[in-house]
DNA sequence: AGCTGTACCTGCAGGC
DNA sequence: TGCCTGCAGGTACAGC
């Protein structure tokens, strides 16, 4: 489910809610869900915190708590964070955990498939979470340049595989790496040195357009992401490639196909992302 | 270093 | 209708 903007939304849509709010008490359903805290601890540890602040970063979620403490979440594939006013709203299947706050709302992680992970860390054990001190420049900020999209596309390797890479571009995933190279005319298996400088800079526009319009749309749902409050992104309505195999390209109607590159289901345009091509789109 | 396969889970679609 | 297989928005890890 959640790339950037489906992550992104749910922080928009859950901040203003939680913030300020005190933890009463925390039932986890599911304890694989904590890999690194005790259950007993953690369940001890969180009792009592105050969210002070709620944030991003790549695909965690980040809440500020007081005491110096962070809970760090990463909905993998089928999370939800979804925000309970009412306490009496029935408990669906799923359900992993629930934060009971003092005013009797709560927060409640769904995850269909239990991928799902939460961390409670003070800042300085970041590392303690592989992944998420290794992450790479965040997409949407003023340090991702063009400059520094060139720096990290000279490694040879597949483009596709770069893109998905955590440690170089922190939030993309499956969804937006296809849509950004369809819109640039890149071939999803074509080598990251041998795009040409015109490419590397349309692509590094394209990436950050297709998440602010995706995020203007509250992420894309194709079967299991909800915003904070529950509903459906409509993103989904607008993409070009990914999920239309067998449907004709927007631009040139021929038929979009799909294979696999990097052990991902990959869409995209034969005519639109030739394999040789250099600057055409 | 990069690529592949496997693993973690559940549910669903498609083929027979 | 049921069984079986493969696949799904993510990522860690082992092994080549």
């Amino acid at each position: 489910m959640p790339e950037l903007p489906e992550v992104e939304t749910v922080c928009r849509t859950i901040r203003s809610v939680v913030l300020n709010k005190q933890i009463a008490s925390c039932q986890v359903n599911y304890p694989r869900l904590l890999p690194k805290n005790d259950l007993d601890q953690f369940v001890r540890d969180i009792q009592g915190r105050v969210i002070v602040d709620l944030k991003r970063r790549g695909k965690y979620i980040i809440f500020d708590l007081d005491s110096d403490l962070q809970l760090i979440v990463h909905l993998r594939m089928t999370g939800q964070l979804l925000f309970c006013p009412d306490s009496n709203e029935s408990v669906t299947k799923h359900t992993s955990a629930i934060l009971y706050f003092t005013d009797g709302s709560q927060l409640r992680f769904v995850d269909q498939r239990k991928f799902g992970t939460f961390y409670l860390l003070r800042p300085e054990q970041w590392h303690r979470v592989t992944g998420l001190h290794t992450l790479g420049v965040e997409p949407l900020a003023k340090e991702f340049t063009v400059e520094k999209l060139k720096e990290l596309v000279k490694r040879p390797r597949n483009i596709k595989s770069l893109l998905l890479d955590q440690k170089c571009i922190a939030g993309l995933g499956n969804i937006y790496v296809d849509e950004s190279l369809f819109r640039t005319g890149i071939h999803p298996q074509r080598q990251a040195n041998s795009l040409t400088d015109t490419e590397i800079t349309k692509l590094h526009v394209n990436i950050i357009q297709v998440l602010q319009e995706a995020i203007a749309s509250q992420g894309t749902t194709i079967k299991d992401y909800r915003t904070g409050s529950g509903d459906t992104g409509y993103f989904q309505n607008k993409l070009l490639v990914y999920g239309k195999a067998g449907e004709p390209c927007v631009n040139c109607n021929q038929i979009i196909e799909k294979i696999r590159v990097a052990g991902r289901g990959t869409h995209y345009c034969p005519n639109c992302q030739r394999w040789d091509q250099e600057c055409e789109a």
